[in-house]
DNA sequence: AACACAAGCGCAACCGGTTGCCTGAAATCA
DNA sequence: TGATTTCAGGCAACCGGTTGCGCTTGTGTT
């Protein structure tokens, strides 16, 4: 009834080997004989022995997998995840994924179920209401190198990955201006997040660069809700000078704002132009959709974070003081 | 420099106690006097002690975690994986998190690594061009039960749970029917997704049912690619008579579909509406979405998959005879 | 023939917990 | 007062691998 699951004592009992010996020969180990090592390796093969990973990683203090904390696995981070499962199973690494539904208290606790489970490192893109990255302090006591990517805490020390979007809402706005456009405005995300200033910032150098007037009336701030983004454009709109074209802080906001447009105020301003950051592999169905669209890269910022990550546990396992490293990507205007 | 991790034998080490008595007062036995446990646990958050998951495991033989399978973490799965953590967590499991693209190879390469980590059970929902289930065999042998959930195999004595689409479908077609529609085109999945049988069973009985008349032209196959929709709605068009609605597989292919229409027949079929199955969230900000689309549950399948593991799980602590759970739910039209 | 050396393998400790069983002392009972 | 039970805690094996070191052999050298 019960089937035996084979362990290398069992092979080695059945070869009449120690099981310190079975231990090398199954990694070829060059003390071990080639007869010795064929006679295992073939016996295992027979056995269907499989190595228990939980005593290797037990017994050598390293768990042979990496954590990952993302707010959501939306389409956006399931790329940057993407970029991060490349990277660590080409090192022979697992992933642990968890999602911390931007909760702090969330995030905390999915921490703590990391570290107990050994994880060796982890890349991390913080969750939006997180007042600080305490939590994150035990893992140096535990030699668990961290990665931040994407949503980077300001703080210094810290290992970093992410992508400057400033020069690329420069280009964003002489884009818009290209077409024509003298009233753009912009819907930005909550104060929470440190990456809404660079949008912020290259707005307002993209004006001046063109030569735009500045309404300080056409910079908004919205949570990430649908109805936040309706009161945002409710404000937009209640303005004498209305904004012909509208830079949304993502895809999702976009959607809102031209659903708002559509549903609450039909017929009029149907011909805002909309132009975004990063992509919803949908967007490009709608029939206006966003003129542009600001790339952050997310495969690749999750690549690299993990490269980082990699680099910092070789560094660790050398015994080496590994100073942290930042890495900045540019983003990309994509013109549809 | 290098800071001390902090184990059991060392509280016990500092309090002059064996260790079993530490491991027996952390987690309050009984046979451990009230002091004694005070002591420990008061000494253990001191030291900030977080037990080792990886020797728990190891040494209790049960990983406390579960693996999930999947195609991809696509919107879809996305909800299914929700409903697996949910009950995960409830019962204080972690969960392990695969994505197979779809490939054969991977999927037989996760379910490996999966039981090299000794999971203590898997949730899978099985890739598109699997032949069979073989890979799944060896997990009978490592007594870590399997639930299969939303793409089910036909196949006997497996814990199963699924979606019934058959009965909503033929809703689907009398919701047209009762659109004036008479004309109705199916573009069904590739064969190799049994789930496409319930489907088309609907469908053919929908018609019936509504006393439309069939026209075998009417159903075509895609795969789930753009230039195979693109194909498929090539066929339906070429017909003297054109399909007035169409039913597709899902969001994507409606949402190629409906492209195909404006790029490639700019104009014409303007008036072809579309009804599908799930939903991606961001299908309603189409400006002519889908009529209606069928719910398949996807959280509640991840839900009810994880509820059916838990209790076989249960079953074999107990040694007790498991036999397979086939639950299947109700699919239910949903109109915008 | 005596010795050095390397190849091939075994011994035993260790990783950090869990657990069955045993022991010593105090408390209870006859 | 002696015997028995109860309580509190310790001992040691175990989970399945890894690894430092030591012990046999056989071979080559001088």
């Amino acid at each position: 009834m019960q089937n035996k699951i084979p362990t290398i004592q069992e092979i080695a009992r059945l070869l009449k080997l120690s099981k310190s010996t079975v231990s090398r020969a199954l990694r070829n180990h060059p003390a071990i004989g080639l007869r010795t090592t064929q006679q295992v390796q073939k016996l295992a093969k027979e056995l269907n022995y499989e190595p228990n990973q939980l005593a290797i990683s037990f017994s050598k203090r390293k768990s042979m997998s990496i954590g990952v904390i993302v707010s959501s696995l939306d389409p956006y981070f399931h790329r940057a995840v993407f970029g991060i499962e490349d990277c660590a199973y080409a090192n022979n690494y697992s992933v642990l994924i968890s999602q911390t539904r931007d909760e702090y208290d969330i995030e905390v606790k999915v921490l703590e179920t990391m570290r107990k489970q050994r994880v060796d490192g982890i890349v991390a893109s913080i969750s939006r209401n997180a007042p600080d990255i305490r939590h994150f302090e035990k893992c140096r006591q535990y030699n668990i190198p961290v990665v931040f990517f994407d949503r980077v805490p300001d703080v210094a020390g810290i290992n970093s990955v992410w992508c400057r979007l400033d020069i690329s809402t420069i280009e964003l706005v002489s884009y818009l201006a290209s077409k024509g456009h003298e009233h753009i405005a912009l819907i930005n995300g909550p104060v929470s997040l440190p990456i809404r200033n660079e949008r912020l910032k290259g707005y307002y150098e993209g004006l001046e660069k063109n030569k735009l007037p500045v309404y300080e009336h056409f910079v908004k701030t919205a949570d990430l809700s649908t109805v936040g983004t309706y009161e945002a454009m409710d404000a937009l709109l209640s303005h004498r000078i209305k904004p012909t074209a509208i830079i949304t802080f993502n895809d999702y906001m976009s959607l809102d704002a031209m659903h708002y447009l559509r549903k609450v105020k039909p017929g009029r301003y149907s011909d805002i132009d909309f132009v975004t950051y990063s992509s919803l592999p949908t967007t490009r169905y709608l029939d206006r959709p966003p003129l542009a669209y600001v790339d952050q890269f997310p495969y690749e910022q999750g690549k690299l974070a993990t490269e980082v990550l990699f680099r910092q546990l070789n560094g660790l396992a050398k015994a080496e003081i590994m100073p942290p490293e930042n890495l900045v990507i540019e983003s990309r205007l994509v013109v549809y």
